[in-house]
DNA sequence: ATAATATATGAACAATTATTCATATGTTCA
DNA sequence: TGAACATATGAATAATTGTTCATATATTAT
């Protein structure tokens, strides 16, 4: 029984380890959501504002400001933070406030931050 | 005075915040190097083999085989796994060991799906 | 030595994505 | 009602990135 696979272009070494993983893995989709939702801490301006909004609910403009850039980048990102529930959103006559949305989101940041520093 | 700012193209409403937070900002440093480490969470192949990894040190072969994948994408995406300090290697002979090197990046997937069974 | 195998890597390509620009929406104030 | 302002959004562009393909390196077996 040839052990080859479509794929890979070598041989399974470890037929048993291979399959007792592969029993253990989660699904396919949420394998996938894990992946969307570490993609959006993943830029540097969405992290930007999360560590803002860390200390503080603020509008889109003092964002804006505070990261100097224009208003439509930061609305941009504020809307796939939104998507992802990482923030949530008050409106007070024209001005909206964005703050987080989650206390948790502090954690998941501190442990990344944990891994850098751990690294010197 | 003028409170128009360059970039954002509109005024700064609550300045005193603004200053307030940006006084605790972090480093731009530390702010990019967070958004790289969790970009590197970002990708589904890599959450794959982290979590394959979670179960059993593999060898480079047995993840393509599990992932259904080419040796070659495999290898590429450790070797970014690599370089954040998400894995490390052993070396047997010709074949290469692939394990997690840190614990607590459980942890941080935990954190993940957390967010994700909170929304439903 | 030579062949076979496991892994690594550079270049090319396709897909994704962050920002900009122009403009639309909605609210307040005169 | 109309001007000013805060925010949102669609389209275009530039940059980044994951995979493939071809090939290189290293180790083992014949």
């Amino acid at each position: 029984m040839d052990k080859r696979i479509d794929t890979c272009s070598c041989n399974i070494i470890h037929d048993e380890i291979v399959n007792e993983v592969k029993k253990k893995m989660p699904e396919e989709e949420v394998l996938f959501d894990l992946a969307e939702f570490f993609k959006v801490f993943g830029d540097s301006t969405r992290i930007k504002i999360m560590y803002a909004l860390f200390e503080h609910e603020m509008c889109v403009c003092d964002i804006a400001a505070l990261l100097n850039m224009t208003q439509s980048a930061v609305s941009h990102q504020l809307r796939v933070l939104k998507q992802a529930r990482l923030v949530k959103y008050r409106k007070e006559g024209k001005v909206v406030y964005y703050s987080l949305n989650d206390e948790h989101i502090k954690d998941i940041v501190k442990e990344g931050l944990e891994h850098i520093n751990e690294g010197r």
